[in-house]
DNA sequence: CCGGTTTCTGAAACCGGTTTCTTAGCCCTC
DNA sequence: GAGGGCTAAGAAACCGGTTTCAGAAACCGG
């Protein structure tokens, strides 16, 4: 329905060439044509086709962006630093979720090479090396997030989990806890087996062994019989890490089905502080991963990697940092033994 | 980067033409030819691309999605409903956040026209006549919620709260409450005027009159500043009905900052049934509306829309339901008359 | 064995922009 | 006033597919 730029060109009485030009400020118009095109384009109420453009520059001003979930509370902000970037700069992003599906993901991964994107950046963490040489074979960067060491063409983004576990377990023994359980998160997920190992590392050097480390996936509900089968036991931890906020939601949720109660009886720690923490009830003690920031620093990091062609990319960093709300307090000194 | 179909065609020995068909199984080829032509371009990894593809057919198998904000709970749901029904069929989706702006809003439509989508579900409800007008002038469909009334080239959905709140103020009016109050979100949009009045008139129905009915936006904080308003006045309510659940639970946090009990003192209801109405504490009562399931009816009734092409579009409705959490209680006998 | 179909494939035009190459016209200088 | 250097704008090729049109080959019936 819309109308071409050589509608435009005929009815201002120039040639496409000179339109283009006008558009695009590529090259000096004399006043007078360029008001000519202008006042046309305005009267036509003409826009040019972006598909058209694309092919005709061979770049495609598209990034895209990977998720597992629109749902998961985890990749909103995430979405928007990314997002948020890539329209400062006038581009446009793909977003795709790949439900956890292998086979969606590879779906989706030939959509965003048929699309020619620039870029792609992955924050799923269940992705194989496979589809990452897949598209840096087509030419397109690949960032992501605490996956392997940067390569051709591909940068990582590493959040460095263990300052903020550090300060969540010097919160914790600060309060007199003894007692630890830790609920990591999927067992071959390497974000979770990274925060599991700095869990460990650092309980540890407490001379502090965790007792139940239990796999669980990221949704509510798994939280939450992850923390039945932890009460089943007769040793109770006075203090649960949890992988995420979700799961420590859900975990909340279970303890206080259960009658115990959260922080008196059992103090729980999330990780991510999404947008709901402070919501949940009590207040959830977190240890915040800076999300936007991340958004936005995969959307540099991809722009960085396409100047710098067949270069190799960067490895960058991004802190955490404890959040202490109101799911924490000091421990009990009569620690229930009664096996429900 | 990547390949061209002319590429793959000259190491098959074949025409153009003929790889297109063979790719597109637009006409039938000669098994051999076929075969000779698949092999190739696996070997070369060929992804044919879709600009072009796009330009050539005048089809662009794109939809548009607009929403405010990624981060407000509101959306994921229907952005995985329309997302999931676009996929289903083989459309892609471009999603944008208007960020409640109205220059950014514009810049999207922008967008969109030029992205050449077939269709745009706009599922935020500040947008002017002027924005729908500009898109169906290019020809593209459009859908919106609980806007006026369907138009050339534009269907809506209105989502029919009138049952989930009956069944709400009935609910109320059985254990006990008489004193009401309303916040309903923001004065000047559509969705949370068509809320407030529904409420008023069933309240009036019971012969309840809801003392405060403020305005707020749809952040968390205005819901508890909106809280505060309402427990300064000398005769507080019992029972408070929110716009949305993110405002109901706003609410609910300054309650219990106040030192009011949430459901004992006062009870308090949703609307929307955010997937975190059921981790609030208490677990929220509200008034579902089914938001994966409005994404898959907006995709749909884009879609027919496109087929009778210049028809007028259609309406749609949805439902409402009440959901029955912790957040409600009988009124208490006797009420505080303490002005904080 | 010949004319008429049908089947398979190629040549070329086209989609709507961008860009290179070229030229017409102008200004300036000597 | 002629030649050199600029400037503004057009012609045409091109991006990478799709599709129409046409033709060669195979097939068929009489």
């Amino acid at each position: 329905m819309s109308h071409t730029m050589r509608e435009v060109a005929e009815r201002a009485g120039v040639s496409p060439a000179t339109v283009s030009r006008v558009l695009n400020k590529t090259q000096y118009i004399s006043p007078d044509t360029e008001q000519r095109v202008l006042k046309v384009v305005r009267e036509l109420n003409y826009y040019k086709n972006v598909h058209a453009r694309r092919l005709s520059t061979g770049q495609s001003n598209l990034f895209g962006l990977v998720i597992s979930e629109i749902a998961n509370p985890y990749f909103p902000e995430i979405i928007r630093g990314f997002q948020g970037a890539a329209w400062d700069k006038g581009f446009d992003v793909l977003l795709f979720n790949t439900e956890y599906s292998p086979a969606r993901t590879e779906s989706v991964i030939r959509k965003l090479i048929e699309s020619d994107v620039r870029g792609v950046a992955i924050m799923t963490s269940s992705v194989d090396t496979k589809t990452t040489a897949e598209l840096t074979a087509a030419g397109v960067g690949v960032v992501f997030c605490n996956l392997g060491p940067p390569g051709r063409l591909v940068s990582n983004i590493s959040i460095d989990y263990q300052r903020g576990i550090s300060q969540a377990i010097e919160h914790v023994v600060a309060l007199g806890h003894r007692r630890t359980a830790v609920i990591a998160g999927p067992g071959d997920n390497r974000t979770a087996i990274t925060i599991r190992r700095a869990l460990i590392a650092g309980l540890n050097r407490h001379k502090l062994n965790p007792l139940p480390v239990i796999d669980c996936n990221y949704r509510i509900d798994s939280g939450a019989s992850a923390v039945r089968s932890i009460l089943s036991r007769s040793e109770r931890p006075t203090v649960v890490f949890c992988g995420s906020d979700l799961i420590a939601m859900g975990a909340m949720n279970a303890l206080e089905e259960e009658g115990v109660q959260v922080p008196d009886d059992v103090s729980v720690i999330g990780i991510d502080d999404i947008s709901f923490a402070f919501l949940a009830r009590p207040p959830l003690t977190t240890i915040s991963v800076p999300r936007e920031r991340l958004g936005a620093i995969a959307f540099e990091a991809l722009q960085k990697l396409m100047k710098l062609k067949r270069q190799k990319g960067a490895e960058y960093y991004l802190g955490t940092e404890l959040v202490i709300r109101k799911s924490t307090a000091p421990a009990k000194q009569q620690v229930s033994r009664s096996v429900t």
